[in-house]
DNA sequence: AATGAATGAGCGTTCATTCAT
DNA sequence: TATGAATGAACGCTCATTCAT
């Protein structure tokens, strides 16, 4: 194997190092300074593995989209009905708050960044919200795609709400009170979920 | 005499045109120039009227929290059951679409700013958040306080989709969605909302 | 009498009230907006009265050298013997230490502008100095300008002492100490001071 | 490896230059691109090397202190009587008289400028006068403070009146005649001064 | 590969000055 | 005459980026 095989671990190690930085600061607030320092580099090394602060910034968004979620969805997996489906959700939520609430920093940040918006939106940004819809539906046997948007909607919100510092909301209230909603609106609702064995490996695709 | 000139007027004048200045390109990344530039005044003049970019931003913010609120949602009264509230909200939300998805970029800028945060979060920000949870309680009908949370973080997240690119989120397909659910599982609920009446009243509070 | 009397008497006014807003700021720190307010005026009033901040400086400098010292220094009269006379010189400084302190600053923010410098050392500033020397002569009854520009240069450095915040010199003790060192140095001197008779009429010149 | 600078040293050798650029221009006035200009580099090495404009003139003022008044003060020993020492003392201040005005002029600005006004007053300030009091008394055998201070006011009043262009005043002529007043004021002062030996070493403290 | 010194355009902000009223 | 709104160049300072080592 060549050298370049060291580069590119170094450059995604330092990328995922990235994450935390970028979140908590914001896109426009955080220097390439503070960023060297964070990753303990200095700004010409930074510089050695990303062209550019955009560029650093894009491959970052990139690399949170390639990042399997099955990993962390596979903790959802397992519940036997619905409603205990849904309160693993909350805790799920409540366990990685801050995980989340930095992604959707990142992504909004992303977002305002039109010419690299475009460039992206068709690609790794509309497939990454399909696999989302896709876990949602895997996962909860939800296959009708308006639900698995009302879902997918509805956990976005508790994390913007989160995010905006609203204190009164209850990750795991309020997702039973989703599993509750749903479980009466879908009489139709299997006992068990049976549909969720292949979620992670559906991934793939 | 001076220029005639009603400084008051004029300062609200031009924070309303600061809106959509934020709302495209960010707290952080506008300039005041920029800024300027859109109101077709000098810096100076954006001087005079405001003492710094950051009370620029938190008069706006305080602008937002005063005055859409109430009358934006006059437009939802009048419907008479929770069905048809929801479905005119599913219209709200299609006709004021990018005046939503800029609202939420401010405010997530806003956040982002974390001197700002600190100082506003217990006042304009979190009074807001109350306000729009009591709005949706007296619209439609939704006294229970986790299901007022469970209606916002809803809407949130339908927004944010949509910022996100996610082109195939309907807003009125959705919101149907939410009232026949919200229907079934409210059996409870009164043919008619008589509750309504005074629902922008209740604002000034 | 024409209008033009009140303008100028108004001019002078404004002047006056001028010496402690630069003295206290200097001619670099302190803005226009700050001068007007201070006059209780408009920025565009001061404007009227005087053409520019440098030309209102200018004519501020010129104004304290034609003030005439005759009513300060006035107080030093009517000493005995050369020993009282310092020692009323000393009770002065300390009277006046504020004025003079002001004064200083004023001189040396004017001093710090070469084009004006050049413009007006000629004429009042170098007259000014001569003047000052000339006082000392008649009223301590020294005529040697060599011991004149001696006295002359211990004030100032007194006063520059305490501008620097020096609190270990006292005016009165050091005043005092000159006496002593100029009586005996000064054998010849005679025991009542004749010569100062005209002092007040001689800066007529 | 990086460029190859000493930075303290760098640091150092900007310092010096900009000596005369805050002599020629005062500390409100000159501009950090000016200061930059004088020295030969850019805005961005300049803050790179120096916070603030404000610790750039600290440092300055720091500089100042801790190293001329060992260095240049040498120059003034060795005399065998007070009569010698102040006539050397006369020839120090026509040599150096640009550079005593410079500094003179940097002090007074200093002073101008309230925060750090308040800052330092109490530390560099503070103590370097004391310093100077104390070399006076070690220079030239003069124990009591009044006395030093009498001698240090006078100096610094003879600088001040060249400061505002008196040409008249000549500081031989003129420490030629504080050194007789002296004298014959002192006459228990002893023939030889024994008591400068360790004058620099003193400076230490 | 790695460093950090160097750059300069551009930031938020100030302020002497002008001018419509 | 008097006002204060308006201007824009210039301020102190920052920061993405380059480059000599």
């Amino acid at each position: 194997m060549p050298k370049i095989v060291d580069h590119e671990q170094y450059r995604k190690e330092l990328l995922d190092k990235c994450f935390d930085l970028f979140a908590e600061k914001g896109y426009g607030s955080i220097t390439m300074r503070q960023i060297a320092e964070g990753l303990r580099v200095s700004t010409g090394t930074l510089y050695h593995y990303f062209p550019s602060k955009q560029a650093l910034f894009e491959q970052l968004a990139q690399e949170i989209c390639e990042q399997d979620l099955s990993t962390a969805l596979a903790e959802l997996q397992g519940a036997q009905t619905l409603q205990e489906s849904m309160e693993a959700l909350g805790r799920y939520l409540v366990k990685n708050e801050d995980y989340f609430i930095k992604w959707t920093y990142i992504w909004i940040d992303f977002c305002q960044h039109k010419d690299s918006k475009e460039m992206l939106k068709n690609s790794i940004f509309k497939r990454n919200n399909q696999r989302y819809q896709k876990v949602i539906g895997d996962l909860f046997g939800i296959q009708d795609s308006v639900l698995a948007s009302f879902v997918l909607s509805f956990v976005d919100g508790l994390i913007l709400e989160k995010l905006w510092g609203n204190e009164t909301i209850d990750f795991i209230e309020q997702c039973a009170l989703l599993g509750k909603m749903l479980t009466v609106y879908l009489p139709q609702y299997p006992a068990e979920i049976k549909a969720q064995t292949h979620v992670l490996s559906s991934l793939e695709s």
